[in-house]
DNA sequence: AATATGCATTGATGCAGGTCAATACTCGGC
DNA sequence: GCCGAGTATTGACCTGCATCAATGCATATT
């Protein structure tokens, strides 16, 4: 027991009768659309995990008995061939969801890039939350809409792109994506290795590696301390990253 | 108005009171969770549409005012950058729906590969429909979670496998698809050309075309007329698309 | 039959990005 | 501060696919 307890701020009756209220992704997640009675039932079947970087999360062909809600930190979904090449689907992070594409099985696997925390939810549970709440399943629609969309984007990147424009793209999602989870356009933040963005993109470490310093070389990044990359014209690298 | 009129069979009432129930893509489209009362409605905010192979059906970023489902020949979907190269990020045909990755506006333009019918829906109506009847709703968020499985396969093959393979995994996706709505598995029919198959697999004509001049010699596929390609041993092209 | 038009195939050559190998960081542990 | 292990960078070389350029082969047109 915290003996500073009665130092901190007083929690809100909500963060324990409540705890989905207090969420501090609850805005960029699913539960968005949820009101204080919804939340609470959704609390009553969700688990709070921890994973530590690299534990694997998921397992590609497993029986696909959970879904997830990434509340920290950053997650790879991959899939391999059996002579060990790797694709990386995507990164998940901040309020994504993990579990809309699947069928009976895992369709991917998922591993932790840094220290992650996530909110589970039994699917069979999850499901039958979905039928009752309509708005919740239309939600689900919406987020798997614009997942599809995101996807279009990457067969662009992977069948047309080249490697300058792919690691530009790359860098430019980064950075939107840290505009919508409420941070700054640059410098973004780089959890994964050169390996993972190598996978992301399709590509090679060495690849990544003499594209970054290329890219530095013509002042189109700059690598800040602690890896962060600042991204100096953002309008600029957008014309790199749609081929002009 | 048809002189031969009475000398052809008697439609059953069903198909004039309701054309959907006799339509041959029913149980492959979303409309197979309808009954016949749902489809009465759907039918009424359906038009059907034809065009000619080469017909442009949406184009990318205009306003997305109606969704499709495909009921013959084959569709394009793609996307390109400002100096021409073209992403094919996926072909339709009978029974796909084509719509459910959209936000105000296209994301992807559409054509038609061949002679190709529609049936199509003003996108507010349908929307309404889906929060009338919750069960397509349902069935829509299946039908999204296979395209993003599918979504996923496709950018393994972009980032990570050879041409030999990107080829092979092609024809064995034609050839499932085939199954999939009642047909063989082989000869699979190739409605598109060369150059579609190409953008579809971030390759050039050239290489596609070696690739399936190496595959002949190899006698791993056949070339039969009309253009389809019969594909002899299924397992050992399975394996060649996996990379083994 | 002769010609045109559009796509597919094949050949010769080039290069972006892969492969292999060495070196240089970075950061935690002591 | 030093060491070790993992990761990133850089260099030298290679190759799979792209590019450029003919040629072949259908189907349509006259």
């Amino acid at each position: 027991m915290d003996v500073n307890l009665n130092k901190r701020p007083v929690p809100k009756m909500d963060a324990i009768s409540n705890p989905c209220a207090a969420c501090s992704v609850r805005d960029l997640s699913i539960c968005r659309v949820l009101n204080a009675d919804e939340l609470r039932e959704i609390a009553s079947i969700a688990a709070n995990l921890e994973y530590a970087p690299h534990d694997p999360i998921i397992d590609e062909g497993e029986a696909a008995e959970f879904m997830f809600n990434v509340t920290s930190g950053t997650v790879r979904l991959y899939k391999l061939l059996p002579d060990g090449r790797r694709q990386i689907t995507g990164f998940l992070s901040n309020g994504d969801f993990m579990g809309i594409a699947l069928n009976d099985n895992y369709t991917c696997s998922a591993e932790a890039v840094d220290r992650v925390t996530v909110c589970r939810f039994a699917r069979n549970k999850l499901e039958t939350l979905l039928d009752k709440f309509p708005h919740l399943e239309k939600r689900m629609l919406g987020l798997a809409s614009n997942e599809l969309i995101q996807a279009q984007d990457q067969m662009m990147l992977l069948g047309r792109k080249t490697a300058k424009e792919k690691i530009v793209t790359f860098l430019l999602s980064l950075s939107r994506r840290q505009v919508e989870i409420g941070g700054v356009a640059s410098p973004v933040a780089l959890p994964m290795s050169r390996t993972d963005i190598a996978d992301y993109l399709g590509l090679t470490t060495e690849t990544v590696s003499r594209t970054f310093s290329l890219l530095k070389r013509d002042n189109a990044i700059r690598i800040e301390e602690g890896g962060m990359v600042s991204l100096p014209d953002l309008d600029a690298l957008q014309e790199i990253a749609d081929g002009y």
